[in-house]
DNA sequence: GCCAACGTTGGC
DNA sequence: GCCAACGTTGGC
């Protein structure tokens, strides 16, 4: 199994807007390292929803529940996108700041590249994420 | 193939 | 709104 952190803008698309949904198709990524990372993404891996721009925050896991496929909002065939639904929304949201902060996330691949929008995570920052959101 | 110009992302 | 990081485009 592994784990993963994937961005969007919340007033695009937020956490809740994917627990009303139900499942998503994670579509628009157009960048080819963050497309590497979606195609090595496995059916029960998880992956952390973050907020970018407005709260840059994580606010909750959600599930990969389909493994790449064409993305549905691309007309050229290039690029992919999975499915995702929600798992668990976190009671106190982790906010950049803290992870920043945090030596144990140091590492992190997001923190080391910001732009990144889908990126992997070891499963101790993972697991040391939601520690974090449980106060 | 190099590099300057430009566009986009995302934090602050 | 500003700016840094980074990707893409296009001239040469």
């Amino acid at each position: 199994m592994n784990y993963w952190l994937m961005k969007s803008e919340p007033d695009a698309f937020s956490y809740d807007d994917l627990v009303e949904k139900g499942r998503a198709e994670w579509d628009g990524v157009r960048n080819h390292a963050a497309q590497g990372h979606m195609r090595a993404m496995r059916k029960g891996d998880l992956s952390i929803f973050y907020h970018s721009n407005i709260g840059v925050e994580a606010v909750g896991i959600m599930e990969i529940v389909g493994e790449a496929a064409p993305d549905s909002t691309d007309e050229t065939g290039k690029w992919i996108a999975v499915h995702v639904a929600p798992k668990e929304k976190f009671e106190k949201p982790v906010t950049l700041k803290t992870m920043k902060a945090d030596p144990k996330l140091a590492d992190m691949a997001m923190i080391r590249q910001s732009r990144l929008s889908v990126s992997p995570l070891t499963a101790a920052e993972f697991r040391h994420i939601v520690d974090l959101s449980k106060g």
